[in-house]
DNA sequence: TGATTACCGGATATATTTGTCCGGTATTTG
DNA sequence: CAAATACCGGACAAATATATCCGGTAATCA
């Protein structure tokens, strides 16, 4: 569905969102990438698109790493991390992978898709990170496997 | 959404379909390719998966190509030709990346996200590629750009 | 039977995604 | 100011997906 960049983008943010959440605490990459079971360099990455969007806040030096402002709890969606990272792509595009599917010239599933993908994107665009920590945080959702 | 080979498989299963439920015409690799454009050679890849999975018939030789028989059309479904070619991966998996994402330790979206992959399963289930050829024949529906 | 046709299958090439490494820079702390 | 910390950014490496090439094989037809 989504990328593995964009997976443990989204990981990596609500990861992040929780501990910011909780007590405003700031957390490192190293920690991350254990909290959600990534590869730590690769996250980084990600992480660095992220904060470039201005949907992360990162801070250099000793007590450093990455946060959540109250305002990015608040506002940033499932969908603006989605579209950072993978890009609308996804999103938008036909199914059966015609450049230019619409009413005018329909794939024979395009009548089809579209409630899918529309119920999709309204999943995403209402979903923020701040109520996904939030359920993490109430142990209602997890980021990682416990076996 | 599907992998490129995928979208080249299911438009080139409806395009021999098409052909095949209108007075039965074999069609070949190059005609293929160039009514649903896409590459012949790697579609060609694509389609000996299909044949060796049962979905679609080949014949070598003159007057050989490949045809879908009047089973086919009317029992193999997008399900069938999807997970013949992506793998059962995107329409199981959860949609996080967690390897096992279920009641027991849900994602934070598992239970926004299980509808709306119930309706795409059910969605490629219930349509067969003698529906769509339908479709494509009867001008309701492309499988190229025409422009 | 011999020539042609067209799918088959393996090897190879290219592009993209995924993942790693390491020096640079900003920041904190003693 | 010096040392340590932790993100930044570019280069590099590995894996996978996409795409091509070509000889092999089966089937048709003259």
């Amino acid at each position: 569905m989504f990328s593995k960049a964009c997976e443990y983008g989204i990981r990596a943010s609500i990861y992040i969102g929780q501990q910011s959440a909780d007590q405003g605490r700031r957390v490192g990459l190293r920690d991350i990438a254990t909290e959600i079971g990534s590869p730590e360099a690769f996250t980084a990455k990600v992480l660095q698109l992220l904060v470039r969007a201005g949907l992360v806040t990162s801070v250099k030096g000793p007590t450093g790493g990455f946060e959540l402002t109250a305002e990015q709890l608040r506002t940033v969606t499932l969908r603006e991390i989605v579209v950072a990272i993978d890009g609308g792509e996804m999103l938008q595009g036909c199914a059966l992978g015609l450049r230019q599917c619409s009413a005018r010239q329909p794939c024979p599933m395009h009548y089809q898709f579209l409630p899918i993908r529309d119920q999709l994107n309204e999943l995403l665009r209402t979903h923020t990170i701040g109520e996904l920590a939030g359920k993490v945080h109430d142990g209602l959702g997890f980021l990682k496997q416990f076996s």
